[in-house]
DNA sequence: CATGAATGAGCCTTCATTCAT
DNA sequence: AATGAATGAAGGCTCATTCAT
């Protein structure tokens, strides 16, 4: 069995708020159940139950899993690096800055990894799921060369800098989901070369 | 609807053969239809089918859906990552094997990308698929480690060596998705910048 | 798909009328609705959307579904009749009449044939639907034997009255929906054999 | 409550019959069970079960609930006709053949009420059920001209015969569902009546 | 060894109805 | 009087898996 453990916690019951909230709670809720089962781990009777909600009630804010999963994404990881945008554009030196995005970065994927990796699996064979992931990569790569304009630093190709976005989402990823550990790696080394190599390439 | 068109081939029906040879045929063909459809994009009755087999046949010679995934990723992914061993240890100079590093990775990732992404979503959630997953990724540091020694290179550690993988993982498969494409990015320069990346590596 | 597409009209919102008015309102919505959609076809919601009221409207009004069904068809069907019942009443010679009755019950089974479809069915189902059903052949029986007597026609025995109503009933039926089209008929020629049969019956 | 008590039968349970012997007992179990409950009285569930299989086997052999009601139906209704028209083409006098005719008319539609019922309804909404439901009035347009040959008689409009059989139609329903009692008519004299009938346009 | 009919739990979704506001 | 968010039972359908042949 793929499926983990599904009933945790009876949520308070929040009846009769406004849609939005009802929906904001929806979203809450789904993301973290899809981030702790995934998305092939759930249903949507088990989303609407997990927010506190009845089944039909899930129907009443979204279409379907998919369009709840990614209002889920969008609202949470990319809120969150919208967060990490604001305090990288807020200043600090190019180590400074380094030590952070690789921070910040790994702490996302730490906290969302459930949900990065339904993700993945749902941009591979959905349209809507792909354009949905890609923007924040390019949204990212529109950060980097922002940053690296702040620091002087000489300008690199687009190619350069996404390999340099995919080494460090795929290495914060190994490191997340433990895979680091189980190769016998070190997790502060890890850390300590992705911060060299982003610093390399802010200089 | 996220499922792919399923009913393709009329496959040759090859009743009552030995054992292993209906396991083989199982395999290779679940190999072909989890990379086309994905894994929760079939179903154990398709599988067979697409083998020439009836339903019952498939759990005589499987436990589960779960179980032919793996052996399929094992049988392909895994036997061709040998032959590209193989050719590595072969011989040619550093920037010779850099190149058909990346050339060859590049080729398992663009001709197995669904199984792949497959792999990815299992292992999230599977504990036999993570081991399975994570016994390649420690083939490769292996054979990074001996190549460079081939080449009289100066060590690295684990740790930096595991990032490179995991660049080259991870850029290959951006490349194979189409993501890469889709970011406006050349694939050809990536190709280049990571057979950069893989020859410094080795000198 | 059975179900016909649904939203409509963005009715006028008559918020806090007198229950009598929103009564009505919400019967002539319905009466639209189901014979567009079905009895099947649509929900109490949508009745109480198409009539510019809300859900919880609906059940202060109507017990259920079903009650403000055969309202609706008491209301507009059987109203309808007695105005032809009137018209009937207020004289001519009988070949008139049973032109005119020909006509207006065509028109009435062309207008409502789909709360008559509806109302078909739930008569085979629902007791008390059938005896809503039912009542009105008994008037049609009366009206009848009425005309009749108004021509100085020998009486008919009630079971070929009966046996004439059917008739018209089920041949106005397949003009209105169509079959006598379908099955190659000429539907003026079928008019024109009611006629004759309805008139035979009043001599 | 429109819905018709449901559990009846614990039926034997046949396992492991040729497909075409499942076919057939799900198709003959559906027709009683539409016949009783009506089209929207049942479910798929319950039809799989009255024939005694499970849910999934329902869906082995029909697409949906509907593609069952229209075999149901064919199988059931318009086999019956057909012997009805084996009987009347085997002979006999335009007064006997009348009187059985009327008898036969009368019989089926005693036994498939529901039937009948159900699929009248689902002809206003469906194109396929309405296709299905007329090609039988047109076998018997064709049957009516056919006996009339054999008894030298005049020719009738189509129109004519059309009507003949709307109102034995539609009369043998009134019987068949009381209704003819409910408005105190004596179903022996409608019959008589509708022998008349038959009989005039078979002369 | 292979079959394939059959299973039945379980998912997605709808809708008649309620009730706090 | 009206609202409309919420309910939850139930229907339609799928699919991993079993077992009699």
């Amino acid at each position: 069995m793929l499926r983990a453990m599904t009933k945790r916690s009876a949520p308070a019951r929040p009846k009769r708020g406004s849609p939005d909230e009802t929906r904001t709670r929806l979203v809450a809720a789904a993301a973290e159940v899809f981030n702790r089962d995934g998305y092939h781990g759930t249903d949507s009777n088990r989303l609407a139950a997990a927010a506190g909600y009845a089944a039909g009630t899930f129907y009443k804010h979204f279409a379907d899993k998919r369009s709840i999963f990614l209002e889920a994404y969008e609202r949470w990881v990319s809120a969150e690096w919208s967060a990490v945008e604001d305090e990288l554009r807020a200043g600090g030196g190019a180590e400074a800055i380094a030590a952070r995005i690789v921070e910040l970065v790994l702490g996302l994927h730490r906290r969302w990894r459930g949900l990065r990796a339904s993700m993945l699996l749902l941009a591979a064979s959905d349209a809507e799921a792909k354009r949905c992931y890609r923007a924040q990569r390019r949204r990212q790569l529109v950060l980097l060369a922002e940053l690296r304009r702040r620091f002087g630093a000489r300008a690199r190709t687009r190619e350069e800098d996404a390999i340099l976005l995919f080494t460090l989402e795929r290495s914060c990823d190994a490191v997340a989901q433990g895979e680091a550990r189980a190769l016998g790696l070190d997790p502060a080394r890890i850390e300590a070369r992705l911060r060299e190599l982003v610093q390399a390439s802010l200089d």
